[in-house]
DNA sequence: TATTTTTGACTATGGATGTTGTCACACAAG
DNA sequence: CTTGTGTGACAACATCCATAGTCAAAAATA
């Protein structure tokens, strides 16, 4: 009925508690919340992490879960969305730690890839494997993460060749093409239980890069 | 009790009905099943291709549906499997009917790829998008098909370079990598519905062909 | 025709899971 | 101290689904 004391009331976000603001303990909860989907979804697959399960892990109750995360997609949304701004970081991080040549900027960012990837499998799962095919809207976040670094390649390569010389061609094609490379030796990589060195992967995708950033320098305008 | 007589009238694998063998009729049956299966994981998805939904898509009964599946799981790898072959079988076929010439040899195959995948896009969601990701199993069966056309992919190329230049890498995994960015192109063609002709796609992905082999045909021999 | 197999429609069972709700205790605020 | 909010453990409910089973009609075989 008194809509106004209604409105006083609720509409306070909430009090303190063990010394922290409700913000605080929100995010507090959807850090541990998103730390244990990544050790399920990373491990067991997304499929495995029911809710009950992702709330066992972290040890909180299912009513932070809907806090948290909404829903299950809402869950494997965030967390890809965490690791994809992770790796993203990581990748710029090494390319910029380098002589500012393309060579040395590719192979800095293959190393320092396949590194992370080593290092926390569970983060390739996610946004290799375990995202995709899971609905249309999460279809839609993974082609929006991969753009992410299909710019980031554009970015790199642009100054090495002359624009005039790919006029029938598509920067985010390519672009979008050699990550699907890379990725895809990734996932291979990941899926054999990482059965070659480090060196090994960056030489062949360095090849890879090469050729094609050659191909642009060098080739007549298309017919 | 009478063992013997049991296995006597058991062991008879069926008889004829409505003109058909006990073979034939399951065939039948397999097929229809597996035509509803790609149905409904090619459109809506391996998840929504319950037991009952695929039973009635294809007007059989679930009996029919263990007897030609065993589970959801031998589903998806059956379907995934055909898709595969014919893929396959048009890829060798249009490969075949053309100049054996490499440049005439790659863009016969990408042509008819991408036709392919246009032509059938539930194809296409089940061999790259719904069978990623569903089990261990799975995707081991993923990482089979894939390496079909790395292995087509190195026996077009192998002529193309002298071997000595190559020491350092790997040609199944730059196959792996080929087909890896090929495999990405397509599937966000098809998850934006189709924005570009094949020809962009053909061209682009020929140049990403022809500069790694030429890459590889002028390469020194690495340090 | 009598018997057996094959098939289709349908039901039953059991399990897993998402989601909501209950209740008691911990803690903060007046 | 009293009141109300925050929290955790857990139960209840509803839903979906794989899988097994029942029953009668259709068709083949003897």
């Amino acid at each position: 009925m008194d809509v106004v004391t209604q409105a006083k009331t609720t509409s306070v976000p909430g009090r303190m508690y063990r010394g922290e603001s409700h913000a605080a303990r929100k995010k507090e909860r959807q850090d541990k919340l998103s730390a244990a989907a990544l050790e399920i979804i990373g491990t067991e697959g997304f499929k495995a992490a029911t809710v009950r399960k992702v709330c066992r892990e972290a040890g909180l109750t299912e009513r932070y879960y809907y806090e948290a995360f909404g829903n299950a997609q809402g869950m494997l949304k965030l967390v890809y969305e965490q690791q994809i701004g992770r790796l993203a970081s990581t990748l710029y991080e090494a390319v910029n730690s380098v002589e500012q040549t393309p060579t040395a900027m590719a192979e800095a960012a293959l190393t320092s890839l396949f590194g992370a990837i080593k290092k926390d499998p569970r983060m390739a799962r996610v946004i290799y494997i375990e995202i995709v095919g899971v609905s249309e809207e999460l279809d839609e976040v993974y082609r929006k993460g991969q753009r992410r670094f299909d710019e980031l390649l554009v970015k790199l390569s642009k100054p090495l060749y002359p624009e005039e010389n790919t006029a029938d061609l598509d920067d985010l094609l390519m672009a979008s093409a050699l990550v699907g490379a890379i990725t895809q030796v990734s996932r291979d990589w990941v899926l054999a239980n990482f059965d070659r060195s480090i060196t090994a992967l960056v030489n062949n995708m360095m090849a890879l890069v090469v050729g094609v950033i050659t191909h642009l320098q060098t080739r007549r305008p298309a017919r």
